[in-house]
DNA sequence: CCTCAATGTAGGCAGCGCCAACAATGCTGT
DNA sequence: ACAGCATTGTTGGCGCTGCCTACATTGAGG
């Protein structure tokens, strides 16, 4: 059938990219609950069953938007830490700055990020993209360790402290168990007890 | 009309506590994304639509999911630490080890229980919930205090930074991010270097 | 140009949460 | 004892969802 000449063209042109974008502009500001494919279809002014042929199901979309967390994420750690002195508890606290603000800024993302529904093919993606950001954990790490900063030991072991501090906060912010403006202002204290411990020297 | 003489009972009984039962079974085995008011009502054995009657939603059952579920940690968390020689390493070590027991076990609720989508009337209860999880970590840290295990400041921001290191721990074995024996089995040393830093001394 | 893969459309199916109207039950006051 | 009433369960239906299949339109390569 010939389409009415007032109508947009047949092909969308990006309709992937739009579908990811649109998304996650609902899931900022809707919640992952009113995440919807066929209300992104309508908004974007395609057919309820065109995202089908870019996400074979929901599940794909939200794998996709997760994957793009990460690699946002990374970014972010990644900058942050190169633009610190190369001093560990600076460099720290950069990347709990830079992770923190992350979790401010996409709680639900983050949520999503981390939630274990996970297509098995899409886990071996999200899995890589985990160690990358862990990568820049242990880089720090170890860089710190050559420095003599930090004590001697398995750096995995080490970074796992670390990350699953920053991360504990993270989290806590997402889930609103924690005030964010407070997490940030204590940041540089919080850091400083990891560093040297809660034990009197 | 009248009931034939070879159905149930047309009053369930408790089929409050029989859905809460069911629905921590269902979330425990086939997740949270498999959770149906329908399905359950299937499963009990009664109409569609009497779970209605004691949950005005499905938010309200996974909020009182959520409940229940801080409600079992809590317990947990509080006979971890009296069982626990008056160490602060100790009771650090066995909370944080009735800590992960805990994600191991109920991945999927403790996903729930910090999940940001709760109802504002319920938000209360459970925001107490976890004030009480963090007061066991606060009285634990005042108590090291007094006894001179811990060094001398705010107990809060302590509390917090012990706190968040084993909650980020919980989350990413809850999200598969990190190996359930292996964080198990790391526990001491973790809790170790959260007390005496990552500085060499 | 013709063909074909990629992309979008139309329609339909089953399941879901939620709602309103109605039925069965058990409690309570007289 | 029993009438009235609140509680709890049932039935049916609405609109939404994700997913499937068959079909239409398009652009690109032989």
């Amino acid at each position: 059938m010939m389409r009415m000449s007032t109508s947009r063209p047949y092909h969308h042109g990006d309709l992937r990219a739009a579908l990811l974008r649109s998304a996650e502009r609902t899931l900022r500001e809707k919640g992952t609950g009113a995440l919807s494919l066929r209300e992104l279809a309508r908004d974007l002014g395609v057919s309820h069953a065109a995202p089908g042929r870019h996400f074979k199901d929901k599940q794909a979309l939200i794998d996709a938007l997760a994957l793009d967390g990460y690699e946002r994420l990374n970014q972010a750690l990644a900058t942050a830490v190169d633009h610190a002195e190369p001093d560990l508890e600076q460099q720290m606290t950069a990347l709990g700055r830079a992770y923190l603000g992350f979790a401010v800024d996409n709680p639900e993302l983050l949520e999503l990020m981390f939630a274990r529904k996970h297509d098995p093919d899409r886990t071996a993606q999200l899995a890589a993209a985990v160690d990358r950001s862990l990568g820049t954990f242990t880089r720090l790490v170890t860089d710190a360790q050559e420095r003599g900063e930090v004590i001697q030991g398995d750096p995995e072991r080490i970074t796992t402290v670390a990350a699953a501090s920053l991360h504990g906060l993270a989290a806590l912010i997402a889930g609103c168990a924690l005030d964010p403006a407070q997490a940030l202002t204590g940041l540089e204290e919080h850091v400083h007890l990891l560093l040297h411990g809660l034990r009197p020297r």
